[in-house]
DNA sequence: GATCGCATGTAACACGTTACATGATTGT
DNA sequence: ACAATCATGTAACGTGTTACATGCGATC
């Protein structure tokens, strides 16, 4: 499916950048979603480059020190819009460690199944309060200008979802463990 | 992390089964959390015979088919407890393809956003549909005994947090196409 | 006798992580 | 000078999917 490569022609539409750039943005926002190690993406640039979707300027940084710059091509451009209009079929199972062990649960006793499910939920608190933080900054900065056309408006959807996401599962952590009592 | 080591281990300890049979209770609720195909199973069904976590007895269907029934030795047992108590960290970034085209909306023609949204919202409530079809039949079949010592208790809660999560992404995609307008 | 489900395996390839490896720039 | 960050790459390994390959059992 090679799902890295649209998402590096995604965030190169968006702004010219550097490898050690893509794997930045990965460590936003959009991480909640997808990442990729700059392992991964220097050799997916390089495929690229040769397949013609992208193309790069050496730019020099400082005194000696060789960057360089990607940017999409006509190619890449094309590649891109054919994805992002692609109807894609919803995939059935986003692994998910905690809930493995939840379906095994009644192999525990009851005060660990307590304690691993507490465990769990203070995480999930803790990673909802930096996620709100993050959207309070976006709010602070763009206000009420978020809208369709915006370039925030992809980074604002991403936030609220992955809020949202963690809104459930805390409620329903919180019910579960109601529920062993 | 060998996920998929404990996946079987915790299948073992609820029923002695073939791979097929793991195979199979990954097309199930389980399935929406954790899954693999069969010609990843059975080398790892090999792998921990040799590490002596499982072993299994060759049984005979019918006139020669020989199956291979696998269960947990004690050591396998102390393993998967061991791995059910570790109280392990959130990690952060569940993939999802859908949410990496989110991301770049921007660079979209609202009405094409609006396919892609609408297709997803369709797909989403369809599989909410399924999920709540097989909660009712659990529900039929167990009624209100299903409490913590159960092992339906794992299935249930597996299910409840599938279709809760379906019904989050639901809400958010509404909220997303209203937003649009 | 044909089709579908049960049952087991391997091979090739694609994707992803950890570790190895190097060096420049910026701010304190 | 030191540390943190910017910047780029490769190698080895682990995980996961698709395709290849085979054969029995049950039902129509």
């Amino acid at each position: 499916m090679r799902v890295l490569k649209y998402a590096i022609l995604g965030l190169l539409e968006q702004e010219k950048q550097t490898g050690y750039d893509i794997a930045a943005a990965f460590k936003g926002a959009l991480g909640q979603f997808w990442s990729a190690k700059h392992s991964q993406i220097y050799p997916e640039l390089k495929k690229l480059v040769a397949e013609g979707l992208i193309e790069f300027e050496t730019v020099i940084q400082g005194e000696k020190l060789e960057k360089k710059l990607y940017s999409l091509t006509v190619a890449g451009e094309a590649e891109l819009k054919e994805w992002m209009q692609r109807l894609e079929a919803v995939d059935v199972s986003h692994k998910d460690e905690f809930m493995l062990k939840t379906f095994f649960i009644s192999s525990m006793e009851k005060e660990e199944a307590k304690e691993l499910f507490s465990n769990q939920l203070d995480s999930r608190k803790r990673k909802l309060d930096e996620l709100g933080r993050i959207l309070t900054e976006l709010e602070a900065e763009f206000g009420s200008n978020i809208v369709f056309s915006s370039p925030e408006f992809g980074h604002y959807l991403v936030l609220t979802r992955a809020i949202e996401r963690e809104k459930g599962y805390i409620q329903w952590l919180e019910r579960s463990l109601q529920f062993m009592e």
